[in-house]
DNA sequence: TTTACCGTTGACGTAAACGGAAACTTGTGC
DNA sequence: GCACAAGTTTCCGTTTACGTCAACGGTAAA
């Protein structure tokens, strides 16, 4: 059996120890493919520090996570690429504050920001709760004509059952 | 103003009750474009009669129905077109067992597609369940979010209001 | 050094539509 | 009876979000 080749030198990177990942990894880890998370950063939608050699994307784990959440808006949501552009960049206002926070920035400037991600938070939470409504109706739709059918079902074993009997 | 053309020989058709829909009215009520309608035919999906004069074509309240049906399924649960068609396959067996019932059928026959039309519903909803499911946890991961935002919020107006008070 | 992986760019292919052009019916109004 | 608008038809090109294939490069273990 073979070590994934460069597994050594991955680890660290400048004296941090954030881990970088390959695509292959980020791939599996997402189930997503290699070719997907190239185009989405043709698009704009990651940036990975492509490095290392012949220009080797590295990610890290917060960009890993970014990849399940963008997954998610997608698959769940029905988003667009377009319309997950607009979300995550006003959800990146978090990102921002978080930073602001490590570089000590003043207060009001950081409530400011927490404001903003709050407001995107919500938005996010308004569309999944208007996509769960309808699906729960079309559930419901689908649960009654199953009863519909059931009850139709007893009726005709009904019929059987009477004209077996004589 | 003018009336729409060929509103009138519409409603009827061959003494029966059901008005034929040209599809244009189709793709206002089930908010597609026509060229969607058309497209779907191609592949199978429907199969309106097209008829009157230069193959224009009819679809029966039914088939519009069947739209808005593959509308839901592609929308809400995110299916392509291809796990339509086997969806609709199996859910096909229920309009059968309808033409059966209207054609005095045998009742074990019918009670064979009852059974078929069921099993296809019941798998449609274990599905939905599913969806449901997982949008509720994304759902919840987003709230949650939005809660730790909110206690960070608090924390920092708590800060302000120290550092103004002095 | 060779082999096995994993990665790169680039070009072309595909699914599920969307959009527009040009021609053909069809009912209406003069 | 004829022009006209509304609606439709087919045909063809574009878009989105990738899949696939080819040709090539770096890294590490044997």
């Amino acid at each position: 059996m073979t070590v994934a080749p460069g597994s050594k030198t991955l680890e660290p990177v400048d004296g941090r120890d954030e881990p970088r990942l390959r695509i292959g990894e980020v791939a599996r880890e997402t189930g997503l493919t290699a070719r997907t998370l190239r185009y989405w950063e043709e698009i704009g939608l990651l940036r990975p520090l492509a490095h290392r050699g012949s220009g080797e994307r590295l990610y890290s784990v917060a960009e890993r996570e970014r990849v399940t959440h963008i997954r998610e808006l997608q698959d769940l949501l029905g988003l667009t690429l377009a319309e997950i552009q607009d979300v995550l960049a006003s959800e990146d206002t978090l990102e921002r504050a978080r930073r602001a926070a490590r570089a000590d920035a003043p207060t009001p400037k950081r409530l400011r920001l927490l404001a903003d991600a709050l407001e995107a938070n919500g938005r996010l939470v308004d569309r999944i709760n208007e996509r769960l409504a309808r699906i729960n109706e079309f559930r419901d739709e689908c649960v009654e004509r199953g009863d519909r059918m059931r009850a139709r079902q007893l009726e005709l074993q009904a019929d059987q059952r009477r004209a077996s009997r004589r």
